[in-house]
Parts: C-alpha cells; sequence; structure tokens
DNA sequence: TCTGTAGATTGGTCGTACCAATACATGGTT
DNA sequence: AACCATGTATTGGTACGACCAATCTACAGA
C-alpha cells in the first residue's frame, strides 16, 4: 500500500459517508486488492484531511458490509477480505424477518428454485455426490424412532442435504442462493419439524428423493419434490388453523 | 420511548460490537416499533455508559444494516423503520460482484429462473400489468434507429422491464432477487449492448416475448425467453473468441 | 392571526489523550 | 549458535470535550 493520491480530501457535510464510499471503491476496483490492509486509520485521517471518528466511522460500515476485517495490534488494520455467503444471508434474513414473509411465497420460490436444482443435479452430478446424498438421507433416517428428536440436529442435516443438492449443479450460484435462504429462514424450518406427521413423511420423501436423483430417474424426483411441498403447505395450513384457534381461545 | 433499564452498561474491548448487538436486539424484537426513534446519541451514552464515540459506530452499523434511518436536528435521531430491498439486493450485488461470476454461470441460473416468473407472470400478472409491459417494451424500440443509443438508458429500461415482470409474480422474492442480479451485474449487461446485433435482436425479442406474456401464451413465451438466452450466449462466446484475439495480438 | 427570530435539541466533526493488543527487534541466557 | 524474554513501536479501541450545522419549537412582535 504505498498510495499517495488514492484517495481525496472531503470537505464537510456527509463526510463519513464520502469517505466509505471512496475506499468501498478503491476495494471494488481492486486497488487493494483481498489480503492487502487499508492505510492504517491515522494515515487516512490525513489523506481524507478529517478526524479520526470520521474514518472509524467508514470503516465500520465497510466491516458491516464485509467487505473487511480488522485486526488490532502492530501489522493491524482494515484487510480487505471476500465476502462470504453469510453477509448476504445475514442481510436477507433480517429482511425476511421483518418483512413476515408469508411462509407460502417461500415455497413457492424455493420449490421453483429446487425443481432446477434437481434438474441439473441429476444431469451433472458426480457419482460420487449421488452417493453422498443416498447416504446423508439415510441417516435422517434415525429421527424417525426417536420420540423426541433433536430438532437443531434434524434442521442442520435437512439445510446440509439441500446445499449438497444444490452444490451437484456444478454452478455456484444455486449453492449461494440456497445457503442465503437456509441461514436466513431456519428458524422457520425447525418450527415445523415439530409436527412429528410432517418429519416422518418429509423424512421418508427425503429418501425416496434422494433414490430418484441417484438413479437418475427425472420425472419421478420432481414428482418427489412437488411431493415435498405438498407436505410442506399441509403442515402450515394446519399450523395456521391452529393458530387461530389459540387466538379464539 | 421511556426506557430506563432497557439497555446494560458494557465493560470494556468490543464494547462498539455490544452496543449494536443490544439495539439490534431492542429493535428485532420490536421494543422499539418502526417510525420510533432511539434514544439520543448523549442519552444512549449514558445509558451504555460509554464514549459517544462507540454509540455512534454502533449506530453507524445498523445504519448500514438498512435497520434505522438517521435524521438531524431537534426531534432527530435513529429511527428504526423497515428494511428495504435495496439492502439485501446490495449484499448480495457486492457478493457477485467480488466473486467474478462466470457468464454462462449466471446466463443458466436467470433463465431458470425467468421461466419460472414468465409463468407465475401471465397466470397472476393483472391486465394493467400485462399492457404495461408490452407498452414498455414497445419503448425499446426507439433505441433500434439510434446509431450509438445510451446505453446506460437502455441498460435501465432493460432492467426496468425485467423487475417489472418480476413483480407481476405476486411473490416479493422473486422481485427482489431480481433487484440483486440487476444491481450485482448490470455493468455485464451494458457491456453487452454494445453488440449492435444482439442490441437489435435482443429488443425485437423482448416484444415478442411480451406480446405472448399478454396474450397469456405460456408455450410461446417460454420460446421467447429461450431464445433470449440463445442470443446472449450467442454474444458472450463471440466477446470472448474476440478477447482471445486481442490477446494474441 | 401570522410571521420571524431566538433558543433548545440532536446529529456531524475535530482533536487529544490514553489504554490494549500485537509484531518485531533487541539483548541476554543457556 | 539457538532460544527465550523483555521492551518498543504500531495500530485499533475508548473517552472526553468542544464546536458546527441542521432542525424543530415556542415565544414575541407586527
Amino acid at each position: 500500500m504505498t498510495d499517495s493520491i488514492l484517495f481525496s480530501p472531503v470537505p464537510v457535510g456527509r463526510a463519513g459517508e464520502e469517505v466509505a464510499l471512496q475506499l468501498e471503491a478503491a476495494i471494488l476496483s481492486e486497488k487493494i486488492m483481498p489480503g492487502e490492509s487499508l492505510p492504517s486509520e491515522r494515515e487516512l485521517q490525513v489523506q481524507f484531511g478529517t478526524g479520526r471518528g470520521v474514518i472509524r466511522e467508514a470503516i465500520r460500515a465497510l466491516k458491516q458490509k464485509g467487505l473487511i476485517e480488522i485486526r488490532k495490534g502492530a501489522k493491524g488494520g482494515a484487510y480487505v477480505k471476500k465476502i462470504e455467503v453469510a453477509n448476504v444471508s445475514e442481510s436477507l434474513g433480517l429482511f425476511l424477518k421483518q418483512n413476515r414473509i408469508d411462509t407460502n411465497e417461500l415455497a413457492e420460490f424455493r420449490e421453483s428454485i429446487d425443481r432446477t436444482i434437481t434438474m441439473l443435479a441429476i444431469t451433472r452430478g458426480t457419482v460420487e455426490q449421488k452417493l453422498e446424498l443416498v447416504e446423508a438421507s439415510a441417516r435422517l433416517k434415525t429421527f424417525l424412532a426417536e420420540e423426541e428428536p433433536d430438532l437443531n440436529r434434524l434442521g442442520e442435516l435437512d439445510r446440509e442435504l439441500n446445499i449438497m443438492l444444490a452444490r451437484m449443479t456444478a454452478n455456484p450460484i444455486f449453492e449461494w442462493i440456497m445457503c442465503a435462504m437456509q441461514l436466513g429462514f431456519s428458524s422457520h424450518d425447525y418450527a415445523l419439524y415439530e409436527d412429528a406427521e410432517f418429519r416422518r413423511n418429509t423424512i421418508v420423501n427425503w429418501c425416496t428423493t434422494a433414490g430418484h436423483i441417484a438413479a437418475g430417474d427425472l420425472l419421478q424426483a420432481l414428482s418427489s419434490i412437488g411431493a415435498h411441498y405438498i407436505l410442506l403447505r399441509q403442515c402450515v395450513a394446519k399450523r395456521q388453523t391452529a393458530a387461530v384457534k389459540d387466538q379464539a381461545v
């Protein structure tokens, strides 16, 4: 980082915003590559011709965006890092939480994605991946016997299955989208699994789905996917009527 | 906001993080509803038993997340607001931008989404929306005659069309996914539009697509969508070979 | 009644000082 | 010569105090 005139001084008013924008631009345009670090706060302070507080707030914003990682001590500073899925997931999660997305709308979206993923997974998934999918779904069956299973653990496995399937598309975008959705909406899924019947049917359905995918049977796999979302919608409807009844009492 | 013991003082170390977490928790748990405002910085400073800089940085982080909006002056402060799509779109856009998605992978994803959106749009879009879609696509035609059209403007219209279509699904998730993709990849699209032939074919294809959607002709609409992505892939391939040739020279 | 001005409130900025963590060099010990 | 300990410089984290700028409110005057 030997930049003499990389950043231009900022006048007044929304200085913090300006600084953040300039730093972000420098990062995104790869003037500063991942792994490198921005100048120290005290140096930026003079480069921008502003107070240190302004710099700190800008840095904070970038950190929040997931663009940088901050280390203390000598050779510390703001290191540019690659954005992780977790960032977009958190953002998505907050959005979904505040906007109380209707479960049916979410199901609709997931179903459409799942169908595409299934098609691609059958076409492109390797034999090893398909085998792993079957094994992972088989592990779900251990939850069938238990009276009061660990729902967190179950949700975890379910999430892994979804992501595993998405990875088989050999297109990272599907994997990211799936990760984001899973992370952003895990709480909902857990709640559904409280229903023993839904739990049982879904687990069984996962296994048949995995089998069809491994066998390369596209049509039957899609049918299974459809069946999953029928189950899901039924369960949601059941819970909603139950909730209404609770409210009435 | 008459909270005497809402927030607890923080000791030392990562005070800023702690403050941000507590404030965020208060917002998400709806102790402070959208429209209300947090206490002033100076008051928070007292409640948390910390310096004002810490408060400001925490506030900044929340603002970045899109949880609050800041107003100056008397009766100013940090007002809780509903998170907008733009926030999650920006987050996803940054992520996509940094991960240099392969254009073909992106096209694959977009095509799958577009097909679903088209189906839903035909089923659920109102007559007015369909009419608007046709009109908007017709406006694209003005770019056909021009020798050196304003590519930014063209990209803008294209983006609007895509989002308009997504909105017709009556499912907000499709809308914000589309927004995010548009934001994250506008630069890509613009570059493609530099090719006059691609520009012409795409514009014409948009119009026929809109027509089929308005007419409720699902199969033909899907064919048009497919045609769009054939054009896109051809153009990408052409540019790539051209780039290779440039490199050789 | 209307208007404009003064004051109060609140975010935005600056500057300094100090603390805490970390990396690195220096020097002493084995 | 190799190794360990201690000191020192660098850098983020916090605090305090002051002032500016924008905004709202209320009061006084026309």
